[in-house]
DNA sequence: TATGCTAAGTTGTATATACAACCAAAAACC
DNA sequence: GGTTTTTGGTTGTATATACAACTTAGCATA
């Protein structure tokens, strides 16, 4: 059988993805072998091994010749792009996320981020400031500049039930983002916002997110420095740059 | 024919990557389609179409269904992993590098760093502490500890004219590296070494380094967080922890 | 001239088959 | 009992074939 709009291979990816979730098949356990897969989800071999080769491409899986196809252990790093959504991190750990959206708009793009935005002069952008919050003590201020060709719906969208990644990642998926990650003296608004002690500086990651090619988001995202942390394996270039 | 010592999809994809090393193709320009690859390299559709999928994935490709398969732009970000280097950086952009060292050692192994490198307790360890500076300013205090097995001269290099991590680089070819960035409080030894400010925190990164699934060395480097910014293109999943 | 259609070429998905390489456990052997 | 061999199962490589989905350019038609 031919039928390109399932993509069978897809759903058999699913199906292990989904067994694995569902702890059918705990870490380095054995899930089906490509002539079990086959049998269960009758596709030809060449596609159940294209599915297990995608999964262990993704770290999902890993294969050892002779003995079978292994659930690799949880993901410490996963090559695929992911930015991790606050509030999931919050939930994630047993907090109690809300936020308080400061200010959605459209208004002219500044100028320091007209040719980021390939925008001229004049130009309309969207504009969001928010402040994430766990147990309703602010962790993480977001201003964000959203590109109104990738994501014309931004000003309509109901914060209150989802983050402006989520909805972001959903119109635009992420291909490519860039950081930089410094500690900022606060200003007075910050200071006030995420409640600092004095002197108390402010981790700053600035994040430029593109989704083929065309720069979606800009955001600026503002932490206390003295109560967080950035973890990531970074299989990448990255420089230290002096001020 | 079934010959798996060659392994004809690497022929095809080291004939594929050699064409591009010598300008045979260029920056998006199309390379051969899967159909001459069958002629040209005599192999099947099935083993030319591995050779450029991985090649793709690898992003040294792009391939666009109907019109062919294309050299993809120089890599701005690169699949490979490389870390720069702070003297390179440093004279790169026009300063004059120095380095001090301050501690270099075999010493026992601490005991919370047993589990990473895979040692016993008693077990032998090199470490390293070193001041990098720019101008005779300090800009960065580097404590490194790393594996005897991996790098066993460790302790034999002349620092003075090459830095641990380009000789690190030389001997263990890095393939992985976790990251953790944080501001922290500066202990008195760093205040009077970075020369900081009353109050002022450091920029902190945490840096584990893989070669071929051995941990390599362990590192600690200290900045002065009002100074210094950290760039990248993260090609990752990265997060926030709260501390 | 402008529009729509066709044809050829390309990548994408899927199947069926064959043998190689490797592993682990069972069977055969001494 | 301990060692070696066999056997079955698994992943890895390779081929041949078929059709789907898409792109482009050229041709036919209105």
């Amino acid at each position: 059988m031919t039928e390109q709009n399932t993509r069978l291979y897809i759903t058999v990816k699913e199906f292990i993805k989904q067994g694995i979730e569902q702890q059918r098949w705990k870490e380095h356990k054995r899930v089906p072998s490509e002539n079990e897969l086959v049998e269960t989800c009758k596709v030809s071999r060449m596609t159940a091994r294209r599915a297990l080769d995608e999964l262990t491409e993704e770290g999902v899986l890993y294969r050892v010749q002779g003995r079978g196809t292994f659930v690799a252990p949880k993901k410490l790093y996963s090559p695929m792009l992911k930015i991790r959504n606050i509030a999931e991190e919050i939930i994630e750990r047993g907090g109690n996320y809300s936020n308080e959206l400061i200010l959605l708009q459209k208004e002219q793009c500044p100028t320091h981020l007209l040719e980021r935005f390939e925008l001229e002069e004049g130009d309309d952008i969207y504009h969001s400031i928010m402040v994430h919050k766990d147990n309703d003590k602010p962790i993480q201020i977001e201003q964000r500049y959203v590109n109104p060709k990738a994501a014309p719906d931004y000003l309509k969208q109901d914060y209150a039930s989802i983050t402006p990644n989520v909805y972001l990642s959903k119109v635009a998926p992420l291909t490519e983002a860039e950081h930089q990650i410094e500690a900022r003296e606060a200003d007075p608004f910050m200071q006030v916002t995420l409640k600092l002690q004095d002197n108390e500086p402010v981790l700053c990651i600035d994040r430029a997110t593109w989704s083929n090619d065309t720069l979606v988001s800009y955001s600026q995202l503002y932490h206390p420095a003295s109560r967080f942390r950035i973890t990531g394996r970074f299989k990448t270039e990255h420089q230290l740059t002096e001020l």
